[in-house]
DNA sequence: TTGTAAGCGTTATCAT
DNA sequence: ATGATAACGCTTACAA
């Protein structure tokens, strides 16, 4: 800047103000700076200078609970993401991306820069703290944190109501559940009768406990034996667990998953071992991903409004409204899966 | 820092050493710093202050072609990010996401920060010579800028490939084409002979040109009003124009899409209007993003490795070698739709 | 309307 | 091994 200001034999102060105070400096000036700033190859203040000097940046850091490189990979994370960027363009926000994972020197260093935080997915470690500490603006997705901002869904209710949905058909005999994240292990396996009676913060309880509540509500039970256990929300160990499920006799008639990746891949195996969906089996998923409404046949499912979670998040965030905590409402998609 | 070198009793030199420099101080009174300062809520040097001083900031700014919301719901881009994402965490960078869209400037001030960027996709506008004149280095995906290092396929071959494989079989007399931004509109539509000479630097003209040599070696031809334009790559539009080429007559008995989300569209069109795959149609696509293998039946394609793309593209950045420009080479990858 | 100068939080150099 | 200090590029209160 300052070689700017030399350059056109104003001062730096001058330059700044081209750029920051329209008001400050006569119009024509103002246009001259900008031009010539341009064609001198200065496209306007530096970011490191101008945030140390302001306190702001205009960056706001994205945390994810999950790895940066699996969320991308995850269409859950992806729709979140969309609905955040959309807000932050509008607002001309940067997005720094953050990964919870990381308690290095660098990151911490960079959770300095943002102007506020979004945290997606409940953090492990303490992650959190450090954020909190900074005493910027918080807005949490999915998960509750000490006083800040927060944007959920109610799983419970949105799992009893598509669980409801299937089990008030003829043939309800036989539940399987299909469950994410159900207790603390990087295997694929059924549940015991002690896994549940740990306790656990994960969303995925909720959701086990909506269909649960179903179940009883229709008077058929879900053994624990029949409820399995995936780590990760990847296709591929989905693929496994369903593939259990469906090769576990008796037969189940109703299939309820936990995401729609699950519920996807569920349909795959049934369609590889000739078991008619939903003439035999009845499937269901959770989230309402894109690609949900393109599988054959159509998967019935939970909308989570994720696009929508995200905007909330952001605009939440931006508006300084950052102490509210919203539940959005879920909404029971019936397609073809569980009609 | 100040007030933690206060509180601690030593200079703030000494703090910023703790930090930086573990051998210019004692383990010992390091070790103090390090834990007091965090019980004091001070978790390292601000990012903004610490990069205006050193003069990199740690972070790299990834910039898309897109709108970053857009980005976000592309399997395509969003596998690139997956592995530049992967490499950066490796090496405790951070990322900061930049649309080419904005040329606000606040997205001016923020190009100051990274000390590097990856450039995704062809730039409309001045987006790119701001960055080139940051003279930070620059690595670019999907084409070719100036002097900067670039990752990108060899897309007239990869096509070649996949066209000369699907044109072998029997039933080849009529070739159709789902082409992706083939020209300047945002409309769904077939070309006409006019708008193959209008020159163009986009990648699905080198597609474009492969299928047409392929075409030639096999002694058939592509009628020019069988090539349609889809100006966006979303299964929405993919799915409009898939019909219409689907119910045009003669029927089509090989269908050559320039993305995989357009042969899946395809395929769904398909077996919506009860033309077999392979059977009546043959479908290739192009990308091989994890849905193709998924698909019933599942996709044939072109594998033009993201993933590898993307960490790649990092990885020259962050070594300090971008100058190179690398080819990428692409992958047959035959499945169900075109044996 | 424009210029001067202090200070934002660090780090590197130099001195102790 | 530790401390004092200038400088990084900018913004803003205040002076002219």
């Amino acid at each position: 800047m300052k070689q700017v200001a030399a350059q056109l034999g104003v001062s730096t102060a001058t330059v700044s103000n081209a750029y920051n105070r329209p008001d400050q400096l006569s119009e024509k000036l103002r246009e001259r700076i900008l031009r010539e700033s341009a064609e001198l190859g200065y496209y306007g203040p530096n970011l490191a200078a101008r945030s140390l000097r302001r306190g702001e940046s205009g960056v706001i850091g994205v945390m994810l609970a999950d790895s940066i490189s699996y969320s991308f990979s995850d269409p859950v994370a992806n729709q979140l993401m969309q609905g955040i960027a959309e807000v932050l363009v509008e607002n001309k926000k940067q997005l720094l991306l953050l990964s919870s994972g990381m308690t290095s020197a660098e990151q911490s260093s960079a959770e300095s820069l943002p102007d506020g935080f979004i945290l997606y997915g409940a953090l492990q470690g303490n992650g959190f703290e450090h954020i909190k500490r900074t005493g910027k603006p918080v807005v949490v997705v999915d998960f509750e944190f000490a006083d800040s901002g927060s944007v959920n869904i109610d799983n419970e209710q949105g799992a009893y109501n598509i669980a409801e949905h299937a089990l008030q058909k003829e043939d309800n005999s036989q539940v399987a559940v299909l469950g994410l994240r159900l207790i603390d292990s990087s295997r694929i396996c059924r549940l015991s009768q002690e896994d549940l009676s740990m306790p656990s913060q994960e969303i995925s309880r909720l959701r086990l406990a909506g269909y649960m509540r179903a179940a009883e509500a229709n008077k058929v039970s879900i053994p624990v034996d029949k409820i399995w256990h995936i780590p990760i929300n990847s296709p591929e160990k989905a693929e496994v667990a369903a593939r259990e499920a469906l090769t576990s006799s008796p037969l189940p008639t109703v299939l309820l998953c936990m995401s729609d990746v699950i519920a996807l891949a569920a349909l795959r195996v049934a369609n590889e071992l000739n078991i008619a969906v939903p003439g035999q089996v009845q499937v269901t998923g959770f989230d309402d991903i894109p690609e949900a409404s393109r599988s054959t046949p159509p998967l019935s499912t939970v909308c989570q409004q994720n696009l929508e979670k995200g905007r909330l998040a952001a605009t939440m965030l931006l508006e300084g409204n950052s102490k509210e905590k919203v539940i959005l409402e879920t909404r029971l998609v019936v397609r073809q899966t569980c009609k």
